[in-house]
DNA sequence: GCCAACGTTGGC
DNA sequence: GCCAACGTTGGC
């Protein structure tokens, strides 16, 4: 069992949107970071835990809980023209780009980024380190405890 | 809207 | 394979 922390613009997918999606469900479609890629390709697991993390928005931070519900599969849309995550150099023989499916688990309050910083056990998160960009990092057991005792 | 960080691209 | 230019992310 792995755990992860998965960034989501509220005005795309809110944790609102994942809990009202068909199946409570939706294809984490559109990562276009290498590093992002093998995380979902090489590390998530069926069941894994899934920070839910709201970004590029006015309220910033974790407002929920997921988790993986599919391995890792072939995101159509880098094949289609119209959309916005058209990647011309993927070739259906050799598709580059992959994602899985994210399921609710249950909303939370919202653990925002500032008060995320200000807890000494939430330290190491790859997500508060200077610069981090990646949509997709890795969360530890002792980091998803942390957050799991905040949020209760 | 600014800007720091950092991944990607492409010329050489 | 180097590295400058460029684009994107995302908090503020």
């Amino acid at each position: 069992m792995n755990y992860w922390l998965m960034k989501s613009e509220p005005d795309e997918c809110s944790i609102d949107d994942l809990a009202a999606a068909p199946g409570q469900t939706v294809p984490w479609i559109g990562v276009r970071n290498y590093q992002a890629r093998n995380f979902m390709r090489d590390a998530m697991r069926l069941g894994d835990g899934v920070l839910f993390y709201h970004s590029s928005c006015p309220q910033p931070g974790i407002a929920g809980i997921g988790k993986v519900s599919s391995p890792a599969y072939t995101d159509a849309s880098q094949f289609d023209p119209d959309s916005p995550y058209f990647d011309p150099k993927s070739k259906p023989e050799a598709p580059r780009w992959l994602h899985v499916d994210v399921g609710f688990v249950r909303k939370t309050r919202l653990l925002g980024l500032t008060e995320m910083r200000q807890h000494a056990s939430l330290a190491s998160m790859r997500v508060l380190q200077a610069g981090n960009r990646l949509s997709i990092t890795p969360v530890s057991p002792e980091e998803w405890e942390a957050v799991m005792d905040l949020l209760d």
